[in-house]
DNA sequence: CCATCTTTGTGCACGCGTTCACAAAGACAT
DNA sequence: ATGTCTTTGTGAACGCGTGCACAAAGATGG
């Protein structure tokens, strides 16, 4: 069992809270859009609704990267994309290998929101002999076996695993021994990288479980479970419904 | 513009708080790789270790749902199993549509965590009168058109968006007219739903941008962006890598 | 039945994130 | 210039989540 760190202490970088980091791309999208329908400035109540937050917070965001508004008017919407774009590091190009080709594989490497956004889809990956050569979404698929050139050639450093839960860690291992030190990581299986690399996980089942458990939720006590299970089952009360939380988290 | 109730207090479903139901998805498959192995208990420990989390935090998560342990033993795995199955409302069945079958649709009507959770596609439904009847995952493509019928015949409360961005507020305002109270949205848009409905939002775009800012923060301050853009660039300092923290968010 | 050893369950403190509420800043009209 | 009006930027309070550290609970062996 390979074993490395896996926690992470969520510490500070620069003085940007996490959480504001991760709504950066949010804002981003809202203000792209109206960029594009040309209007020249918002207000932070207006984006905020754009966004689907809440304009205090936004404005609170927004102050850690700087004084970027102006009072009583609002904040420039082109300064604004470009600002963020920077912080986000959007300016530059960033190669990205997706390994494991397969329906969601194919999904992501289809995927638009890559490419207009500095993502540049490098190479795809996959174990299956007999899928390489193939092109999918315009690229062809390479073997595995050429994983480490593929990286070292592109200098790639953000790697996307969409194989099967088993050959997750071990693709995991290759790609960090390759250079790679950021992971997205859709297989349902927790990865352990060493320091220094981030692995940023998602996983359908996990949502639909959250969604399914708020629906339980809603659906009231009427037919708690069907009983004539196990024994013992202390607890049971309660009830109110709603409420929400993430489930992508680190490593 | 279809506005409507977006954010969500976030209030405490019972006694359960929202971070540990996050988790609790993570456990459980923890738990069912360990049932699998025949491994009749755990110690705190070692599936923290499994899920890639603290192991006090694991034992206040479980702590929410009663006292399920044995000191000095351990978690009883079968025992837990069924009762973290129970809690996230996994005992019954889920009927669950999908909604825009392209790249993205048909890996998620292929994916194979769903069955295995208690989820059931029963249906798959797409706008285009060409996918009409062709079976993805073995399972005939409808269209759009017979929506209302489809949710209402199987009782549907559970849908994911897999629409183009362009699509999905519409076909998010069908859904919950048709009684769907629970989303899963692929498409990179803010959705407005009435109270009362849960949305979940995937988008994987964000993701990588939260890794981007990651790895340029990790790649030092060497090249701090192409200058020569555009002129006010307030602020600049500090470094520091790492960090992080959820995309995926409510609403 | 008692001693020892393991592991749970949790009280407590700390830090991050959110939200309120308002003063400061600037635009704009007069 | 001066006053008014809008909107930002932020100080401060609050609440949630995390992690420590330990007492209580039970298993196990003698």
């Amino acid at each position: 069992m390979a074993t490395g760190r896996t926690h992470r202490p969520a510490t500070r970088s620069r003085g940007i809270p996490e959480a504001t980091v991760a709504r950066l791309p949010l804002y981003l999208r809202a203000l792209t859009a109206l960029s594009e329908r040309s209007v020249p400035t918002v207000s932070s109540e207006e984006l905020a609704a754009a966004a689907g937050v809440n304009s205090a917070k936004l404005r609170k965001d927004f102050s850690y990267l700087g004084s970027y508004g102006t009072r009583g008017v609002g904040y420039d919407v082109e300064y604004l994309v470009y600002q963020i774009s920077r912080e986000l590091g959007l300016t530059q190009d960033w190669p990205v290998v997706i390994v494991g080709i397969g329906n969601l594989g194919a999904a992501l490497a289809n995927y638009g929101g890559f490419a207009s956004r500095g993502f540049r889809v490098a190479a795809l990956i996959d174990a299956d002999p007999a899928m390489a050569g193939k092109p999918v979404a315009g690229i062809p698929v390479q073997h595995t076996d050429e994983l480490e050139k593929i990286i070292d050639d592109n200098g790639v450093s953000i790697g996307v695993i969409a194989t099967p839960a088993g050959a997750a860690q071990q693709v995991c291992d290759r790609l960090v021994a390759a250079g790679v030190t950021s992971i997205l990581n859709f297989a349902p299986t927790v990865l352990s990288v060493p320091d220094g690399v981030d692995v940023r996980k998602v996983d359908l089942s996990i949502e639909l479980q959250i969604l399914a458990f708020h629906e339980q939720r809603k659906a009231g006590e009427e037919a708690a479970g069907e009983p004539g299970a196990v024994p013992l089952a202390p607890k049971e009360s309660g009830k109110g419904p709603d409420g929400d939380v993430p489930a992508v988290m680190p490593a």
